[in-house]
DNA sequence: CTCGACTGGTCAATCGATCAAGCAGAAGGG
DNA sequence: CCCTTCTGCTTGATCGATTGACCAGTCGAG
C-alpha cells in the first residue's frame, strides 16, 4: 500500500525483498509458466505488501504498446458539435475502454504551432495504440494521412474520399430524407426549407443531399429552399431573422441538428409565428436538447453511444490484428415531438 | 514525413542521417547549447524529413515525467453528475491541458476486480503526472490515499475530511442560502420544500445545510421540509408524486440541482400545480438543462469550467513544484428566470 | 611554449519491464 | 554410469531518449 520511503517500488524492490532477480518478479506477476507456484505466491505477497505498481512508460517502451487509445476530437469538430454529442461519444468510448483495460487519452488541441496537430504528435510518439477519430472536416489532411500512416484509427461518420477507411456511422442521407418526408406525407407540408450544416463536413452535405432527394420525389423542390448554417442554436435564431417575411411562403423546416431548430424554434415563437401549427419542424440528433425543450422537438435519433463503443471495440481488436468489419452502418430512429405537429404522447416519457 | 519503411523513426536513425550520435540529435532538437548552430539545423531538417515523433514511452521513463495528467471521475461521480457537468469539467481541463502541452487522460473506471480502482493504478503506475479528481464520495477512501500517496492530485469540490487537499470549489452552503433567500425575500414564499441530494457526497450536505440556515434565519423553519433524491430528473419527478397532497401545504421548493427541479416541474405541471405561480421553483448548477426548458428554471450557476480549469492550472504547477494556493472558492451567481416567479426578461437571451 | 578554458561533440549509463538464451541441478532412460 | 530432458531460475540485451562525464582540438594569456 505505500511505497517504499517515497521512492516508487520497482520490480527491483520486489526482487530483493523475495530473494530473486527481477526477470523472475515479471514472470510471476505475468503468470508465466516457469516460475514455481510457491514463489509466485511469494512474490505475488511481496508485491502486494510493497504495493507495486508496473511502471507504463517502461511497459510501453519495452513491448511497443500503451494499452491506451485516443479519442481525437479535431479542433473545428469540437465547434461544430455542440457539448451533447461529444459527452455521448465520450461515454461509448470509455465504456469499451474500460471493459478492457484500456485507458482512454483525449487530443482536442490542433497545435500548429508545432507544425504538427497535436494529435498527431500523439498517434505517431507511440502514446497510444490507435485513435478513435470523431467526423472531421473534409478538409482535414491530418486524418488522411493518419489513416494511411500505420496507426490503427477508426473513424466515425463517413469519409468517402479516404482510401480505406474503417468506420462506422449511419445513412445521412437516407436519415435526411425519412425525416423530410415525414413533413411531406405526414403531415401534408408542401413548401420546405432545409437549413443544412457546414458543407465541408460530409455530415452536412449528406443531410442536405438526402432533403434534395425527399422534396424531387415529392415533386416539391421547385418550392423548397436550402440554407447553410453552423449547427449552433445562435445560427438557427439568425436564419430565421434573415429569412423574415420570407417564411410566410413555407409551412416546414427540415434542421440538420437539434441546436438550431431549437433556437429557430425560439425566434420563430418570437415573431408570433406557430410550431407547429404555421411551421412543422424536425431536427436531427437527439442528443438530449430535443426532449427537453417544449415543443419537443421531432427529429431522427443517432445512436452516438453505441457507435462510438463499436468503434472503439473494432479499434481494439485492429490492434490486436483481429480481422473484422471495415465499415458498420447503424439505423436510425424518427422520434415524433411536437415540433412536427405530432402528438407528445407518441413518445411516452423517456428519461 | 513518411516513416522509414514502415519502421518507427528514432534518434538514431535522424543521426545516422546526419552522421551524428544519437546524443548529439537529442541536444539539437532540445535546442542544447553544445551543438553548433549548421548542425542544429541540418539535424532538424532531417528529423522533418524522416518524420521523426520522438517516443513518449522511451521519454517518460527517463525524465520521469509524462507530461500526460489524468481526470478522474469515480464510478460513483458518474452516476449522481448528469452528463453536463461532466462535459463543463472536461472543457476546461482540456483548455489548461492543451495551453500547456500536457495530455489528459480519462480515468473513470472503478475497477474492483482487479483489487485497485482502475484510476488509481494510472497514478501509481505513473502514467499522469498528477490528476483532477472531479468530486467524489465522501465515503471514497481512495481519494484519501491518493492525496497523500504523493502523486499530485487537485480537487474539485470540498473535502473537509481531507488532510492538506488542494481543492477548488464554491461555498455551497451559503449558495444554497443565497437561492433560498430569494423565495423567500423576493417571492415572499414561506413555507418551503428542499430536495437534497445524496448526502454522502460533500455537496449533497452543504447545499442543505445552506437551506436550514435560510428558513431558520427567516423563522419559517417549523414550516419547512427537507427531503432526499438522487439527483436525476426522475429523481424530481418521483418526489413530486409522493408528496402528492402534501405540496398543498408549500409553496416553493429548492432543489439540490437542475435535474431533479426540471422533473419536479414537468410532474407539478402534470399535476395541475402551476409553476411559478402555485409553486416557486429554484434549481442549482445552470449546466445548461436550466435555460432551455419552459419554464426556464432559476438557478445558482456555478462556474465548473473555470473552476476545472484552474484546478488543473494548479496542478500543473504543483508537478513542477511552484508552490500556490491550496484552497481556491468561487463566487456563484443566481440567475433569475421564471421559475421562481421573476420574468424571463431578466436574463437576456444568452447562448 | 605551456597551461587553462572553451567548443562541439562522443560515450556510456540510466530509466523499468520483458524475454530469449543460458545454466545448474534433479530426474529419467537405456 | 552416462546422456538427455525437465524444472526453475538468472543473465544480459532490448525498447528510445536523455545527460553527466569525458575528450580532442583550438585559442588566448602569461
Amino acid at each position: 500500500m505505500a511505497s517504499t520511503n517515497g521512492r516508487r517500488v520497482t520490480l527491483k524492490d520486489v526482487a530483493e525483498k523475495v530473494g530473486v532477480t527481477p526477470a523472475a518478479v515479471s514472470m510471476a506477476l505475468l503468470d508465466n509458466g516457469r516460475i514455481s507456484a510457491e514463489k509466485k505466491i511469494a512474490i505475488r505477497q511481496a508485491a502486494t505488501e510493497l504495493g507495486y505498481v508496473g511502471s507504463s512508460a517502461a511497459r510501453a517502451l519495452r513491448n511497443q504498446k500503451t494499452n491506451t487509445i485516443a479519442l481525437i476530437v479535431p479542433l473545428t469538430a469540437t465547434h461544430v458539435f455542440g457539448h451533447s454529442y461529444f459527452t455521448h461519444v465520450l461515454q461509448g468510448v470509455t465504456e469499451a475502454c474500460n471493459r478492457r483495460d484500456v485507458q482512454t487519452l483525449l487530443a482536442t488541441n490542433a497545435d500548429e504551432a508545432h507544425g504538427l496537430a497535436a494529435y498527431e504528435r500523439v498517434l505517431r510518439g507511440n502514446m497510444v495504440d490507435g485513435a478513435v477519430v470523431t467526423s472531421a472536416a473534409i478538409t482535414d489532411s491530418t486524418v488522411q494521412r493518419l489513416s494511411q500512416g500505420g496507426v490503427p484509427v477508426v473513424l466515425i461518420g463517413n469519409f468517402p474520399y479516404l482510401d480505406e477507411p474503417v468506420t462506422v456511422g449511419i445513412d445521412d442521407r437516407a436519415a435526411s430524407a425519412l425525416a423530410t418526408r415525414h413533413l411531406l406525407e405526414v403531415h401534408g407540408r408542401k413548401r420546405l426549407i432545409h437549413v443544412a450544416g457546414p458543407r465541408d463536413h460530409q455530415t452536412g452535405l449528406d443531410r442536405s443531399l438526402g432533403f434534395a432527394d425527399a422534396v424531387r420525389e415529392a415533386g416539391v423542390d421547385e418550392g423548397s429552399l436550402i440554407v447553410e448554417s453552423d449547427l449552433t442554436e445562435q445560427g438557427g435564431a439568425t436564419v430565421i431573422d434573415e429569412l423574415g417575411s420570407r417564411l410566410a411562403d413555407y409551412d416546414g423546416m427540415v434542421f440538420a441538428n437539434d441546436d438550431m431548430a431549437f433556437g429557430a424554434i425560439t425566434a420563430l415563437t418570437r415573431l408570433g409565428i406557430g410550431v407547429p401549427t404555421e411551421m412543422s419542424v424536425v431536427g436531427f440528433d437527439d442528443f438530449g436538447l430535443a426532449r427537453v425543450v417544449s415543443p419537443g422537438i421531432s427529429t431522427v435519433r443517432v445512436p452516438v453511444e453505441e457507435m462510438a463503443r463499436d468503434a472503439t471495440e473494432r479499434l481494439l481488436q485492429i490492434v490486436d490484428g483481429v480481422p473484422g468489419w471495415t465499415r458498420r452502418d447503424f439505423d436510425v430512429q424518427f422520434i415524433a415531438r411536437e415540433s412536427c405537429g405530432c402528438s407528445a404522447t407518441e413518445t411516452p416519457r423517456e428519461l
